[in-house]
DNA sequence: CAGAAAATGATAATGATTATCATTATTGGA
DNA sequence: TCCAATAATGATAATCATTATCATTTTCTG
């Protein structure tokens, strides 16, 4: 939280009680993917006069200073979730029957970056989504 | 093209004069992304009167069949191209600077599948974009 | 404290996509 | 060939997530 508090500093923003509280319910929901309409439901139990608004641009910031990432599964809208510390976001699988999402592991695609690389690119950010049908969903 | 044909009639679909000129314009742009208003630009030069209703409808049959893939970049809309014959979509480069789209090789993912099926799921498909600084604009 | 700058919330605007519906085209029998 | 059923089309309205605008409030700095 304090490293999370020194990132906003740094990016000139201040802590305000409204991105405090986007904070917290991010670091409450741990595994989910919360779209911003979600975001200011939750939000709203401890900060009842939240605005939609509020919600759309703390979330840019956070994900734009790395504090979140911002991903779009098969639907309309961005889903956030807190960012680990990895270089890059990590990666889902989502079950196209029961809708899950599955997290991967951050360096999967490294080789693949590698050899992007030699080509002469400088890789920034990568995203990946694989659909598949869960193990569970298998059974039937 | 005949190998198209069939895939839309075993799909159901008729090969009406608007399908026709919609894939001829995607025929026609190979290696382009085209979003579905730049394909009824195009579109309307044979087919007049045609509608955006049917350029949706159409884009959305095609990719649904495999003739096309839709894409998303990072932007509000989808974007089309006419599919390879590989059995997943191939993947992109974007660079972040001039914009321009890299294609990657279909296999590239091929070893994370692997990985993912030893867990129990049945990869159905996958999406990877990868954001980049092209050669050409590192040079500046 | 005063003035400047930043942040907020309500709401309007935007833009891509989807839904609706009346009209038109196609097709497989009678 | 004609008809009825079905599919397809095009105009346009509706939807919905996101962004822009702007008046008000809060915070900061001197
Ligand atoms: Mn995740
Ligand atoms: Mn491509
Ligand atoms: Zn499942
Ligand atoms: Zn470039």
């Amino acid at each position: 939280m304090e490293h999370i508090k020194e990132k906003l500093s740094q990016g000139g923003y201040k802590l305000t009680r409204q991105r405090q509280v986007i904070l917290e319910v991010m670091q409450d929901s741990e595994g989910e993917h919360l779209s911003a309409e979600e975001v200011l439901q939750v939000a709203r139990h401890k900060s009842p006069s939240l605005g939609i608004a509020t919600v759309y641009r703390t979330l840019e910031r956070l994900a734009g200073l790395g504090i979140l990432y911002k991903t779009r599964f098969d639907e309309g809208k961005y889903r956030y979730e807190l960012a680990d510390d990895a270089e890059h976001q990590h990666h889902h699988v989502q079950c196209i029957r029961c809708g899950r999402i599955f997290e991967l592991d951050e360096g999967l695609l490294d080789s693949i970056e590698q050899e992007i690389m030699k080509q002469g690119f400088t890789v920034i950010n990568h995203f990946l989504t694989i659909y598949a049908i869960c193990p569970e969903c298998n059974q039937d």
